[in-house]
DNA sequence: ATTATCTATAGATCTATAGATAATGC
DNA sequence: ATTATCTATAGATCTATAGATAATGC
């Protein structure tokens, strides 16, 4: 039941936000009564960190495992990324909106995430950091940041999966084309970043 | 009195949203009391789509206002777009994030939006597209489409926007730093795209 | 016995309206 | 007189808790 509540809460929080969702709507969606749910997690407020924490740490898990992968050029892990990075959005397509909304309403969680980001990126940056430079040296990639890249592809990905509900309903795309859009657009995004990176 | 109220809504329906703001606030704000936003807007709906629509309409005009330009060339046309639909969310820069929210509330006012954006942009979209057509005929523009430049565009500009405030925080950035970014940036969006459009 | 689930309800909002009073325009 | 502003309050939530009852584990 712990487990139901946290799944039904998962959904409408992502679909509605924090404060959109009440107690009572989960615990409708659950089929359970409303005290229940302060039983196991006390508070809303509780409930929603809870699968705010444990969302955001799977998700830019996947993030830097986008980037964990050998034997390839360095724009090959750069298109790799920009892949696995699109594929983490469209299996969690509100997951920004999520994050967004959350620190909008409470700016004080920015210091969990701080934390969650700093460990894990630094060494692989510094390795990626390194092949960049000898790229650029070598003349087979223009003289760019680590950080501009990571920033570009993000904010293309990023801006799609955001944009994607408005712009199909604004003009009326139905499944099919949409997924045709989606994979369209993951192909054009890779085409933008390469082509940035091109000298 | 009226106007006060306008403003004292906006402010707080940009910084929060439609449901974390209550009349009471904007009352507080205002400095008059509760009734009287009632009085003048009958419902807390009705404030909120005055000002929704009256933002969106100046947003989208401005928008389209900035491929307004003459005796440009192609990619100068798209260089001047990017700039200005970036100036533009430098004074919004909240504007994104409204609509995101106003639509994940109430979708149907995808309708209010559609109508709007039907209007203006097709025959500008033919001259340019013609335009475009031309470059690719010539070989000085990679083939591709209006629509992805512009997606593309806009997706560089609103992710950033929609970013800065948690990277700000997330990376404890001063307000100089945050402007250094925002230059940098409004350059580097300007290359990616232009490094897109390249054969 | 302990843990899980329910019913009932207190207390805090919040929106919207009714009706009183003050300010303004003729 | 009409319009603007106020006070007071109804009615609808919503969160959180207290206390009763049912289910489970030993």
């Amino acid at each position: 039941m712990e487990k139901a509540i946290l799944e039904a809460a998962e959904t409408l929080f992502l679909e509605k936000g924090f404060d959109a969702t009440s107690t009572t709507q989960i615990a409708k969606a659950v089929g359970c009564n409303q005290a229940l749910i302060h039983y196991y997690f006390r508070t809303k407020e509780n409930l929603f960190d809870t699968i705010f924490e444990s969302k955001f740490k799977e998700f830019f898990q996947n993030i830097f495992d986008g980037f964990q992968v050998e034997n390839l050029s360095f724009t090959d892990k750069i298109t790799h990324f920009s892949l696995s990075h699109f594929n983490l959005l469209m299996a969690n397509p509100r997951m920004p909106q999520l994050v967004l909304g959350e620190l909008a309403r409470k700016p004080e969680s920015i210091n969990t995430i701080r934390e969650k980001l700093h460990v894990l990126p630094e060494q692989m940056a510094a390795t990626l950091n390194a092949e960049l430079q000898q790229e650029i040296a070598a003349g087979r990639v223009r003289d760019v940041t680590l950080m501009d890249i990571i920033t570009t592809i993000i904010s293309l990905n990023v801006a799609l999966f955001t944009m994607i509900p408005i712009a199909s309903k604004a003009l009326q795309l139905n499944d099919m084309s949409i997924q045709f859009m989606l994979n369209h657009r993951k192909d054009e995004n890779i085409k933008v970043i390469l082509g940035y990176l091109r000298p």
